[in-house]
DNA sequence: GGGAGTCATCTCA
DNA sequence: TTCCATGAGATGACTCCC
C-alpha cells in the first residue's frame, strides 16, 4: 500500500496534497476532480500556506505511523479483551436506541449565494461566489460545476472559473433571511435547534401525530413554506435522530428531501455503505486516520473494527465511533445552551511592526468588549491568538481573578500577552474571551456547598448537578434524571412578593420606556384554584390592559403586604444584605413576627439589625434546603423523570474524568460578585420563600441571555403552583407563559397567549421572538450522541 | 491522583 | 493588482499544585 502511494506521489504530486475539497459536496458530482485538484495544487505549491499544510500533513502521517505501531504491538489476548469490552458496549448502546422521535434537518441551499441572488436577480444562472479574492464563503451551484466551493480561496476559484462573479459578504442580509426561515421552522417545532444561520433541527414527532401527516408530507410543506416566505430553496432530511437527519438532508440537495424511516433495519441498511466522512464530526483528519490505520471507510466498518477502536481511542471517541456504526444519534431536545466563548480575529499583511500589531489589538479589544456588552457578558479567561507569517497558529491565555469586559481591561491583558511574544511577525491576531460569569457548570469542590448555578439548574430542593446521574437498576437508563422532591414546608403567610430587580445605573436596556417594548407576562397556572382576595384583585387588574402601568404602581402602593428585595440599594452598598427589606418602606417581612421576633426560632432581633437579620433568614433558608435534601432518598422515592440536556453516553463515559471548574468563593461582602450574581441571590431567596404570587420586574436584566434561559426554566419549575407576573424584555422569560401583554410606548399593543400571538407573523410579539432567535443562535455539538 | 489552567488540534458553517 | 477567513465548540495532552 505504501508503495503504490509513493509511486502515485511521484507521477501525480497533486494527489498527495490533501485539501478539504476532496470531500464530496452537493452540486459537484460532474466535476473533473483530478483537474480541480491539479489546479489547486499548482496554485498553492510553494506558498507559505502550502508549506504549512505539508508540515501538518507530515505530522498526521507520523500520528498514523504511531497508531499502526500500537496496533501491531497488541497481543492476541489484549485484542480479544478489547473486543469483548466493545461487544458489550455495543449491546449497551443498542439498548439506548430510541426510534420514537422523528427529527428533521433543514439546510438552505447555497445559502449566502442564494440570498445574494435574491437581492440581485441578474446573478441568476451565472457562476457566483460570496467572499473575496482571499476566501470565499460559498458558491452557487453554477460555480460548483467548476469545482468552486466554500472555503476555497478566491484567486484559486477564479482560476477554476475565470468568469466567476464575486459578491462581498453581507451578514445583515443573511441574518434577515435566516430569521425568515426560522419563522417557518417555528411553526413545526417551537423548540427547534438553530444549528447555524442556514440550518435547523426540528423534532416533528408531534406535528406528524397531531396533523396525521407523514414526515415526508411535513418536509414538503415546510420546504414550500420556507420558499414562500423567503424565495429561497432548502433541503430536508428526516430520520429517527439528529445525526442521521443531518446526513439525509444532504442526499437530495439542492431543493430536495430524503426520508429515513424509523425502523432499525432501514437505519442499518442506510448506514452500512455510508462513507464515514458524511457523518458530522468526522473531518479530513479523522477520515484519513481511520482509513490509513484501520482501513475504515464506511460506517459499517466501525462495528467490524470495534475492538481495535476501543483499544486505540479514548472511551468517548470509541463510543462515538460505535454510535456511528449503529446509526445512533441524539433524540432529545437540549434545554439550553450557554455561550462558551466570544472571539474576533483579523488577517492582514504579515508584519512585525509592533505599533501596527498593537493598533490591531486595540481594535480587537474594543470590538470584543462591545460585543460582550451587548450580551452583558464578563469573562475571566482571555486568549490571544496569533498566526505567524508561516501560518503557524499560537495561542496564549490568562485566567484572571476578576471578570472583565471593558475594552481597557481586555487591552491591558491582551497587550501583556502580546508583549511576551515580541518580536514576532504575524498575519493574524485574534482575541477570545471565555469562562464567563455565571457560566460555571461545575460541581463545587465541596459537594455540600450550595451554588447559585446549581440552584438554578437543578432546583431548590435537589441541589444536584445536572450532570449527575442517579442510576437505578442499571447504568443503561436512557435519560438522566434528577429526583423531584416534594416539600411540605409551610408556605409563608405573606401572599405576594414584589421584587424590583432593576438597576437604575444600567441604562442599556430598560432606561427609555418610550423607545422600548415591554412585556408583561401573566402566568395563571394555579389561578383557578386560588380564590384568595389578592388573587382576584390581581387578576382584575392585570386583565385590564389599559391599566398595566398603573397596575404595577398599585402593587407598589399595596406594598405593606410585600417583601421588597431591592437590588439597587444592594448595589450601592456592595454588600449583599437586603437592607431594602426593612428600609424601603416595606414594613413587614415574612420571617419577623411583629417586626421583632423570628417566626421560626423565636430569636429576637430589632429591625435596625439589617445585615444580621438577613444572615439569620439565610440561615433558615439553608436549613430548609438541607432538610429537604436529607428527607429525600432518591431510591426510596418514586422519581419523576426529568429530561436533562446532557446526553447519557457522553456523560457516562466521561463521568470520572470530567473536569469542571469549581465555583469561586464568595469574597467579603460579596465583592467579587457580578451584578448578575446579585440578581441571582435575590431570586434564590425569593424562590425559597415559596410565595403564592410572585411579581418579577426585570428580574434577570443583569444576567446574560443564555443564563437567563436556564433561570427562567428553573423559575417555571419552582413556581408551577404559584402565580407569576413578569415584566421583561427578553423572550425566554415569558415565552412559556399563559398570557402575554406586549407594551409599546406605555400602551398595550397585544394581549393573548404566546401561541396565538405567534400565529400572526406580523405581530409585535412574533417580531420580538424572531429577533431573539436570531441573536441567540449558536453552534452545535458535533459529537452529539444519543 | 485529581483539579485548574494552558495549548494545540479538529470540526463545522 | 489581488495571493488561503471568521466565529464557535469539543477534546486530549501536559503542567503545576495541594
Ligand atoms: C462551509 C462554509 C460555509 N460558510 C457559510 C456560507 C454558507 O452559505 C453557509 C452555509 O453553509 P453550508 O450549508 O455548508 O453551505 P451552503 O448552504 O452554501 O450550500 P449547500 O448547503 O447547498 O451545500 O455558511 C462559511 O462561511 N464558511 C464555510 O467554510
Ligand atoms: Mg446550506
Amino acid at each position: 500500500m505504501a508503495e503504490s502511494e509513493s509511486s502515485e506521489v511521484t507521477s501525480r504530486p497533486w494527489q498527495s496534497y490533501h485539501t478539504v475539497y476532496t470531500n464530496a459536496k452537493a452540486g459537484m458530482e460532474g466535476v473533473d476532480k483530478e483537474k480541480v485538484q491539479r489546479i489547486v495544487y499548482e496554485m498553492s505549491k510553494g506558498s507559505k500556506y502550502f508549506e504549512n499544510e505539508e508540515r501538518k500533513e507530515a505530522f498526521i502521517k507520523q500520528k498514523i505511523e504511531n497508531m499502526r505501531a500500537r496496533c501491531a504491538k497488541l497481543t492476541a489476548a489484549e485484542i480479544s479483551h478489547y473486543q469483548k469490552v466493545a461487544d458489550k458496549r455495543i449491546l449497551e448502546l443498542e439498548a439506548t436506541r430510541d426510534l420514537t422521535r422523528i427529527w428533521l434537518h433543514v439546510d438552505m441551499d447555497a445559502f449566502y449565494a442564494a440570498v445574494e441572488t435574491l437581492s440581485n436577480p441578474s446573478l441568476k444562472g451565472k457562476p457566483m461566489a460570496v467572499g473575496g479574492m482571499s476566501m470565499i464563503s460559498t458558491a452557487n451551484y453554477e460555480a460548483r460545476k467548476f469545482g468552486v466551493r466554500a472555503a476555497m480561496p478566491g484567486f484559486i476559484a477564479r482560476k477554476l472559473c475565470p468568469q466567476l462573479i464575486f459578491v462581498p459578504t453581507d451578514f445583515k442580509k443573511y441574518t434577515y433571511y435566516s430569521d425568515l426561515t426560522r419563522k417557518v421552522f417555528q411553526k413545526y417545532d417551537a423548540n427547534f435547534m438553530a444549528a447555524s444561520l442556514d440550518e435547523g433541527y426540528l423534532d416533528i414527532t408531534n406535528v406528524c401525530k397531531e396533523r396525521g401527516m407523514t414526515s415526508g408530507e411535513v418536509a414538503e410543506e415546510l420546504r414550500k413554506g420556507v420558499y414562500e416566505e423567503t424565495g429561497l430553496t432548502c433541503s430536508a432530511g428526516v430520520a429517527p435522530n439528529r445525526l442521521l437527519a443531518k446526513v439525509c438532508s444532504d442526499i437530495n440537495k439542492p431543493n430536495g428531501q430524503f426520508i429515513l424511516p424509523n425502523d432499525r433495519m432501514a437505519v442499518m441498511t442506510f448506514i452500512s455503505s455510508l462513507p464515514i466522512r458524511k457523518i458530522g464530526g468526522i473531518g479530513k483528519v479523522t477520515e484519513h486516520l481511520l482509513r490509513d490505520v484501520f482501513g475504515i471507510t464506511t460506517c459499517e466498518e466501525m462495528l467490524q473494527k470495534s475492538g481495535i477502536l476501543g483499544a486505540l481511542f479514548s472511551p468517548s471517541s470509541a463510543d462515538f465511533f460505535l454510535c456511528v456504526g449503529l446509526g445512533l444519534g441524539s433524540t432529545n431536545t437540549p434545554q439550553v445552551r450557554l455561550r462558551k466563548s466570544m472571539s474576533n480575529e483579523r488577517t492582514f499583511l504579515a508584519t512585525g511592526d509592533e505599533a501596527f500589531l498593537y493598533h490591531k489589538l486595540v481594535d480587537l479589544a474594543e470590538m470584543l468588549s462591545a460585543d460582550m456588552k451587548k450580551e452583558a457578558l464578563c469573562g475571566r479567561t482571555l486568549t490571544l491568538k496569533m498566526k505567524t507569517a508561516s501560518f503557524e497558529i499560537r495561542t496564549r491565555a490568562v485566567t484572571l481573578q476578576k471578570y472583565i469586559c471593558s475594552s481597557e481591561d481586555i487591552l491591558k491583558h491582551a497587550s501583556k500577552l502580546l508583549k511576551a511574544e515580541l518580536p514576532i511577525s504575524l498575519r493574524l491576531i485574534g482575541l477570545r474571551m471565555s469562562q464567563f460569569n455565571e457560566d460555571k457548570d461545575g460541581t463545587p469542590s465541596d459537594p455540600t456547598q450550595k451554588t447559585l448555578s446549581n440552584f438554578i439548574v437543578s432546583g431548590v430542593a435537589t441541589g444536584r448537578n445536572m450532570d449527575d446521574h442517579i442510576s437505578f437498576d442499571s447504568d443503561l437508563s436512557d435519560d438522566h434524571f434528577i429526583t423531584e422532591l416534594k416539600t411540605d414546608l409551610p408556605i409563608d403567610n405573606h401572599e405576594i412578593c414584589y421584587n424590583d430587580f432593576r438597576d437604575p445605573l444600567d441604562s442599556n436596556e430598560v432606561s427609555d420606556p418610550n423607545n422600548s417594548n415591554c412585556l408583561l407576562i401573566y402566568n395563571n397556572d394555579e389561578m383557578e384554584k386560588n380564590d384568595g382576595s389578592l388573587n382576584s384583585k390581581s387578576k382584575a387588574k392585570v386583565n385590564t390592559p389599559e391599566m398595566i402601568g398603573h397596575t404595577l404602581k398599585s402593587y407598589e402602593a399595596e406594598a405593606s403586604q410585600l417583601v421588597k428585595i431591592d437590588l439597587d440599594t444592594m448595589n450601592k452598598r456592595t454588600n449583599l444584605s437586603d437592607d431594602a427589606v426593612s428600609s424601603s418602606n416595606q414594613n413587614k417581612q415574612s420571617l419577623w413576627v411583629d417586626d421583632y421576633k423570628c417566626l421560626l426560632c423565636g430569636i429576637e432581633m430589632p429591625s435596625s439589625f439589617v445585615e444580621e437579620r438577613q444572615e439569620h433568614s439565610d440561615f433558615h433558608l439553608a436549613e430548609r434546603l438541607q432538610k429537604e435534601e436529607s428527607d429525600s432518598n432518591p431510591r426510596s422515592l418514586t422519581p419523576k423523570k426529568r429530561f436533562i440536556q446532557k446526553d447519557h453516553i457522553t456523560s457516562q463515559s466521561k463521568r470520572k474524568k470530567k473536569h469542571k471548574s469549581s465555583p469561586a468563593d464568595v469574597a467579603e461582602d460579596g465583592e467579587n460578585w457580578s451584578m448578575g450574581q446579585r440578581q441571582l441571590v435575590c431570586l434564590a431567596r425569593v424562590l425559597l420563600q415559596r410565595r403564592k404570587i410572585l411579581v418579577l420586574d426585570e428580574a434577570t436584566t443583569l444576567v446574560d441571555t443564555t443564563t437567563d434561559n436556564v433561570i427562567q426554566w428553573r423559575i417555571r419549575e419552582e413556581t408551577s403552583r404559584c402565580t407569576v407576573i413578569r415584566v421583561a424584555h427578553r423572550i425566554p422569560t415569558i415565552i412559556d407563559n399563559d398570557l402575554v401583554l406586549v407594551l409599546d410606548e406605555g400602551k398595550v399593543v397585544e394581549y393573548d397567549s404566546p401561541t396565538e400571538l405567534l400565529k400572526n407573523n406580523s405581530s409585535a410579539f412574533s417580531k420580538l421572538v424572531m429577533e431573539f432567535k436570531r441573536r441567540s443562535s449558536s453552534g452545535n455539538n458535533h459529537w452529539g450522541l444519543p
